[in-house]
DNA sequence: CCATCCCATAAGTATGACTTGGCGGTCAGC
DNA sequence: GCTGACCGCCAAGTCATACTTATGGGATGG
């Protein structure tokens, strides 16, 4: 049954007469007329009776005109439902973050379009990047926050969109007490610290740490190893520990028991988008990622503006 | 939005493959794939991601699925209950008949019609031929039951179609005790009966009487005018008036008080089915005319039988 | 690394959908 | 009783569009 013809006989049914169905679809009679034939043909009974004065519904005609309008309105809701996803006024939006900056960046962005689209519902799930790359490949997650150290090849298959979104530099953190710790504006080498024990973060991060101090010419000696940032700087704190953690976690919780000195020759570690290739052709996820990427650049901006001012 | 191509989208969902729908619907990758795009140009949002495996449903994807299920639905529902009322496992038909016929042939017929589909829903409403054409003009039943005494033009607007069934004769009514009472099968003429009192029946049929008389030599003295064919014949039986009636009004309830007796040069009432000119299309008409043309034979070979045996 | 399985694109064809033009029938009003 | 208005059907022509064929690119898995 052709359900394009079904809407028509509705238009028939409502102007009780196929010419006034016409002029209403903007069409001449003879293009509704054929169309109701056909319809008849399917059906195998008359759906109207054709009198002089217009036509009459059969019982047959009747039955599908209830269905019609049923579909009818199913279309309309469709429609009225795709609307809303398209104006962003409904839809969701699954984002996976790693922890720093899903206490940082993302609930930021989170705000942001928040108070753009209210209606939206924004979805934050915590995940390292490793994981996140599974929840996404999986659609579990609609946007993956990653980063890599300088070196690393990002991850990520041929099917995903890798947008970089920002750097986040590393910061040599060390207890207030150590000597190292002023002046805090100048940037440290790592060797000047080749001799301490140190913290890891999470597993990559430490693997980084590694790669970075044999650049610098010497082998740390690893004591501890989490990507808790909170431990890992109350480690530092009480003196047990000196450690490389990223801006963004310093941003996140900052122990007054620390000092934190810019890393000498460590470049910074690079944030990511990751979406599938047509994901950001998807309303909601165009608004999440427009919403990230301008969260960002601000932090961007506010980096750069900072060392001047 | 096309109706159409959202069910080959449905056929997408289920299938998770633009060419494993194809192949559902036996056309090439290309056609389906080509659907799918407009669909999504008019929804303004993808609908599926395209991902090595196949195809992934987004959220608008989803919603749309909803509405196209449910739509598939009714789309079935229609058809189904259409399929019914084409092989007559449902559906109504409404007759009007004048009385006598409502008590004989009608009835028969009904019977008749129950038999071959049982759950055909007849409705039966009694009127005298005028009122029952009003009721097929304003479309309030769908077959009348009519009839018209020779010489009269047949009633019913060009619109419809008259088809006739059969014969009725009519019958000279006396009380038992009457002279004139026997032989009973030898036919009478109205003219030995004109300075009797009369009954006339119904408007029309009054009318007719008096024209009859009036071609046998003689003004009748019609002293009573009822259409109800039971009181008529007990004013005959009591002596009151004699009358001219209609077989079938005879078969449908005789008083043992009367006398039959055939009325010379009086020529019977033609019966004729009426109904719009398309309305035999429609299967529960079709299937009403049928078992009442059938009844309307079986009788008239009964008829035609009688007089031999 | 090649074979396979997805899908997209481009161009060609043919079905069928809508238009034009013409006709018959019914009803209302002069 | 005739004429004009309305409503519908039919036939033929044109054009849109819905499919096909052919081709190519990306991802996966032996």
């Amino acid at each position: 049954m052709d359900v394009q013809r079904l809407l028509i006989f509705r238009e028939i049914a409502r102007a009780r007469s196929i010419g006034g169905a016409a002029r209403s679809l903007g069409w001449t009679q003879p293009a509704v007329s054929q169309h109701l034939r056909h319809l008849e043909r399917q059906a195998g009974t008359p759906l109207v009776l054709r009198r002089p004065r217009g036509v009459q519904l059969t019982e047959a005609g009747q039955a599908l005109l209830r269905h019609a309008d049923a579909i009818a309105a199913r279309v309309q809701a469709a429609t009225e439902e795709l609307e809303a996803l398209v104006q962003l006024r409904a839809g969701t939006v699954r984002l996976a973050a790693f922890p720093s900056a899903g206490a940082t960046v993302v609930p930021a962005a989170m705000s942001l379009l928040a108070g753009r689209h209210p209606h939206l519902d924004v979805r934050l799930r915590e995940a390292e990047p490793p994981q996140a790359l599974d929840l996404l490949a999986a659609g579990d997650v609609d946007v993956a926050l990653t980063f890599a150290h300088a070196g690393e090849t990002p991850a990520g298959t041929e099917e995903m969109v890798r947008v970089p979104i920002g750097q986040d530099p590393l910061r040599l953190v060390l207890p207030r007490s150590h000597p190292c710790a002023e002046p805090a504006d100048v940037p440290l080498h790592l060797g000047e610290l080749a001799q301490e024990k140190w913290a890891g973060g999470c597993e990559r991060c430490t693997a980084h740490l590694r790669q970075a101090c044999e650049a610098a010419g010497f082998a740390p000696d690893i004591r501890h190893g989490t990507d808790d940032y909170v431990l890992t700087q109350a480690l530092i704190a009480r003196g047990l520990a000196v450690g490389l953690l990223p801006q963004l976690a310093l941003d996140a919780a900052r122990d007054p028991g620390v000092a934190v000195r810019p890393a000498a020759g460590v470049r910074p570690r690079v944030l990511y988008l990751l979406h599938h290739r047509e994901a950001d052709q998807i309303p909601a996820v165009r608004g999440a990622l427009g919403a990230l990427t301008d969260i960002a650049a601000r932090a961007c901006r506010a980096e750069h503006a900072a060392p001047p001012g």
